[in-house]
DNA sequence: ATAAAATAAGACTAAATTAGTCCAATATAT
DNA sequence: ATATATTGGACTAATTTAGTCTTATTTTAT
């Protein structure tokens, strides 16, 4: 329960290998490599991060990526967010689930301000300090 | 990401369910009729719950399960250990799972606070306040 | 005693999610 | 131009989760 994807875990370990490269590039291939990371998959989790500018992609010869932010600006919650979506912990609430129990469940609602919490949480612990 | 389990949603939705009957011994098949739940599916789950004493179950005719705990002393977190088993962030750290990142990686130790104090957080949920 | 009503346990199948691969397209420095 | 990168999307494989089925055991009422 609550264990972090392999995605989430790769994102990470990924990031923190940029961090101690500081401002310079590294490739996927560098990464992968280093970090023992399948490099395809590896390639599809920085893209997620460079679209929420975490990271900067730089395409073409010399290119790769780097940090688009001071690592300690970058949150725990920022990375989950980026590579596994929306954080929720019920399955309704999401717009396309219809749950046959709304009439008297009130998981959504109870569990609501533990999300909250949570993501509070998570919010506060950068890549740095954590 | 941190979604709930259906068998975690599934079991606190029929914990709820029997603190609302009290001390009142209610079966499976009423359980799963009133909670919409796939009845061999719940039976497993109040099994586990029985095990880790938070249910009591009374096997032949009259049977059924009801809290052998008052709802107050049970924790969000004893549910999901009973239903998930132990709470844990890495994959590694399980006894069976090798890393071949062991000689760089601190995802693991770094992760083991954050999971602490959500753990904590978890424990100090009751089905009543939750 | 016996039948009925209940949980217990484990093997099994199906569905869904996650992990990982592959390939063609686009961008860029030399 | 060409080699080296990322981009994006479709695809497959592996794993986990969800759900089913069957048989055994326990208990009670008759």
């Amino acid at each position: 329960m609550f264990k972090l994807s392999k995605k989430t875990e790769y994102s990470i370990i990924a990031l923190q290998y940029l961090i101690k490269r500081e401002a310079q590039m590294a490739t996927v291939k560098e990464i992968a490599e280093k970090c023992k990371i399948p490099q395809p998959l590896l390639a599809k989790l920085l893209q997620l991060l460079a679209r929420k500018q975490i990271l900067r992609s730089v395409q073409g010869v010399n290119g790769g990526y780097r940090l688009d932010q001071p690592a300690a600006k970058i949150s725990v919650a920022d990375v989950l967010e980026a590579v596994e979506g929306p954080l929720r912990m019920t399955a309704c609430g999401s717009s396309s689930v219809r749950c046959e129990r709304l009439s008297f469940c009130d998981l959504r609602q109870r569990l609501a301000p533990v999300q909250k919490e949570l993501i509070t949480y998570l919010q506060k612990i950068s890549l740095l300090d954590f």
